[in-house]
DNA sequence: GTGAAAGCGCTAACAC
DNA sequence: GTGTTAGCGCTTTCAC
């Protein structure tokens, strides 16, 4: 950026050749004399020559760069899923720009806007627990600016998505809980609006019916916010005239903070109440009890939803989105009873 | 990127004004109708109008970018940094680029390097573990690029650092655990050119210095492999003819390991031997028992390495690097002995 | 207050 | 095979 930077003109210029030859030297194009590709490289080698890359992307209308928006970056989930991210996208010679909406739609909003500005070649996207309008992706779609929704998606935009298969793995946890012997289960979820809060939702409510276990309305609670309503949902199920044997819970975070609750009033685990998680956080193997729960490839999911961009851009035309899923495992540890 | 992004020039063509008049308007420039000022900024607003950055940014040189490289993004400690820099950054104003060196000299080299061709106006570094030569990083410095070095940092180096006092915080812990009765006392570190090792080291010799303690030789290990060789100098700790009662570890993902091996032999802790670890990873205050530490504002390391870059932004002409030391925090738990 | 024009560093026709 | 030229979309002199 600075000054300083040698640019083809200064190359084309001491090589006394026209700044085509060397532009077309250096990207070693169809019809240059070797002998003299061979000075300007060699020459580009000496001076430290690089590509102004801000005047490449301008001119031939791409920046090699994708965009990246997540809630958070420091939970480990989407550190590792933007882990993913990068490494396959520095691979395949694209960098990356991150952002994070700090589950604000608004935040969400703007970071999409910047880095539209910036022209990044594509979007990949986790959406905010806040997020329930969509006209900010859409515009992305008429745009026809590739877009790949991960994780936190949303069934109201037509566009590439990457999830892994919460339905299952919720059905899967479920089922393992009344395998052990529960028959109260209750779920504690996210948001009524989140996709994935809503799977795992339904892979519960699903397992109990092929069980034939009622549904009991008071044993499922939608979290707005991932903190204090979570505390009440636990407080409320232990004060309610029916108390659960188990609990499935959104996700890890959320599944620890129920321990807490339940440690500090004495109630003993998996004992008294088996509990599951989703996603595996490094913490829940560490935590006594150790967690069980529903683990989700973050990485894989990172290399998916880029090599899902890749393929949009080389199809771009005839282009129909599609929707990757991953499998889940459930994690069997000492938060939950034995068969 | 695609298509159809509306420009300026169209703006222009509806309005019958000049591209010059409407980028003043749109800048709110100095001199320019209000009135006319008022139509542009409307119609820029219905047709959805966004500045290309790359046009501007080829055009006045720079990005408003800055470019971040650490060794593993999906660490919880550089994923904090991370989010503090990108938060630091956004309402600045400004993107962030990221890449991952994954401990590779060479991957760390070529991650600078494909950052400096997007022009990135600054970089924020963290060494990688491999990297003992530093004139990818004097370049830069030559090139008036500005530096910011974080957390790994190298004193070879003539840029901004910003550094927590791993040497006050070595040096508490180890003065805690003399406190608490131990007198052997080893230190399992990083290679021994990593700046925060040795600094740690130092503080840890200096504590036993000030207690009248003597350095023994065999207590202190220096791991190029954060992961077999930490297990062998646990092995050999075990297997010596003077065993240790505390262990100061060069971080807690050391300090897990040192655990998870001395709990396979049936050592107690912190009845046999006294554990503390470093940076106070989520895990640490969850396993069992849990893990005494020497916490660092991961957070606050990212927002003053941002607010650094920025400064220099600013003076660019007369600059004088700085280097910025954090506090640290002992953070007392259950894996060393109580006093 | 406004427009014409130059140019950031590069690519890609287009001629020769 | 090589040079000339015209932009990419924007900012910024420089005249008027």
């Amino acid at each position: 950026m600075k000054n300083a930077q040698v640019t083809i003109r200064d190359l084309a210029l001491k090589l006394g050749v026209s700044i085509s030859t060397v532009s077309r030297a250096l990207r070693n194009a169809s019809n240059v004399d070797p002998e003299k590709k061979k000075h300007v490289l060699e020459l580009a080698e000496k001076l430290h020559y690089q590509p102004n890359r801000v005047a490449q992307n301008l001119r031939i209308k791409r920046t090699n760069t994708l965009g990246v928006v997540v809630p958070q970056i420091n939970l480990h989930f989407f550190s590792s899923v933007i882990s993913g991210i990068q490494e396959y996208a520095a691979t395949h010679n694209y960098g990356v720009m991150i952002c994070q909406s700090l589950e604000s739609l608004e935040i969400e909003q703007s970071n999409i806007q910047m880095l539209v500005a910036n022209r990044v070649d594509g979007l990949l996207i986790s959406l905010s627990s806040e997020t329930d309008s969509y006209d900010h992706l859409q515009a992305l779609l008429d745009k026809r600016i590739p877009v790949v929704l991960f994780d936190r998606v949303t069934e109201s935009v037509h566009a590439n998505k990457v999830i892994v298969d919460d339905h299952d793995g919720a059905s899967k946890a479920t089922e393992y809980l009344i395998q052990t012997g529960c028959r109260n289960i209750a779920y504690i979820g996210g948001p009524e609006h989140l996709y994935i809060s809503n799977q795992r939702l339904k892979g519960y409510t699903d397992a109990l019916q092929r069980n034939g276990i009622a549904l009991d309305d008071d044993f499922v609670f939608h979290c707005h916010d991932l903190k204090n309503d979570v505390m009440s949902a636990a407080d409320q199920l232990l004060s309610g005239n029916k108390r659960p044997d188990a609990i499935l819970c959104l996700n890890d975070p959320v599944a620890i903070q129920v321990m807490q609750v339940f440690k500090s009033r004495n109630i003993r685990i998996p004992d008294d109440i088996s509990i599951i998680g989703f996603t595996d956080e490094p913490v829940s193997q560490f935590i006594e009890p150790s967690l069980t729960t529903v683990s989700q490839p973050a990485d894989e999911i990172g290399r998916v939803a880029a090599a899902l961009f890749l393929e949009q851009m080389d199809q771009k035309d005839d282009f129909k989105p599609v929707t990757k899923v991953l499998a889940t495992e459930l994690l069997i540890r000492n938060s939950t009873r034995i068969i």
